[in-house]
DNA sequence: TTAAAACTGTTTGAATTCAAACTATTATTT
DNA sequence: AAATAATAGTTTGAATTCAAACAGTTTTAA
């Protein structure tokens, strides 16, 4: 299938492909937003699926996991926070934390979210093994680690 | 080491370990940029790098390889443009067409660009097995193509 | 041959990301 | 205890992305 190729060639490679998944899942949600009307977007709705999950985190605990910068992160909750789907507490044991909880509101959105969210990463993986999938997480962190260095 | 976890779950975190990639490179390059003193963007490397091994790609062509909007084509290619470093002709055969070119100086830049470019590829996949990297492509390409349908 | 559909590139305005500088708070060193 | 360094969050302006609507051109179908 794949002839003589170098790393390099195939890092570059998978690093299209990586982009263009993004591309694929962007698209994917959008048109799922827009068939059920939901005022939202699909940065928003990583984090309120995150604080779903996780209650009481901070910011910055929430820009490492979803994996965002602070700064869009100040904006991104600023604008859950405006839609009434979550808020802002202050840390009393460290009062340079923003502790975010999701509201009633929120977690009703999300409870009607969550079906399709499920179904999004259902039908990506269909046909995967875990084994590749474990193989290909690997690779990730692997690359990471490498970059970081 | 990675315990019982559904695929869905291993979906979410190679999704959190691709983002993150893409957060380190985008950092790794900014310092080499900022080291030499380049006046230019990861974003137009990538461009640059691609029209200088293929000569007379249309925007669209360009975007699809490089897995970008047509917008952010015009807007990027612009930049190029403006900075001397592209040139866009019209092309006769299909006057839909913007074929796009590198320039000589554009040349002289990549040629100084691309031994790092090179290099942060192969330090990405250092330690790593071809079939393992064949592996997660085949992955990603998996995935995909269940998203897009 | 004409009408409709598909394709390329541009424009627009809004959303998001990004880097950098900044404030306030806490932790560490001296 | 005071000075210093690290951390969390905000703000700013610029860069990039994004969706949507549009104009011009070519292809396809009627």
């Amino acid at each position: 299938m794949e002839p003589t190729k170098n790393l390099t060639e195939l890092a570059r490679e998978l690093w299209r492909e990586m982009a263009e998944m993004r591309n694929s899942l962007r698209q994917y949600v959008h048109v799922k937003i827009k068939e059920n009307n939901w005022d939202i977007s699909m940065e928003l709705v990583e984090i309120l699926g995150l604080i779903y999950k996780r209650s009481g985190l901070n910011q910055q605990e929430i820009a490492d996991i979803i994996v965002k910068d602070k700064s869009s992160m100040t904006y991104l909750i600023d604008n859950l926070v405006k839609k009434g789907l979550a808020e802002r507490t202050e840390d009393q044991r460290d009062r340079r934390n923003k502790l975010i909880y999701i509201t009633e509101k929120g977690k009703l959105l999300m409870e009607e979210l969550t079906p399709w969210v499920t179904e999004i990463y259902e039908k990506a993986t269909r046909e995967l093994l875990t084994d590749d999938i474990l193989n290909a997480l690997s690779v990730a962190r692997k690359m990471n680690e490498n970059l970081k260095q």
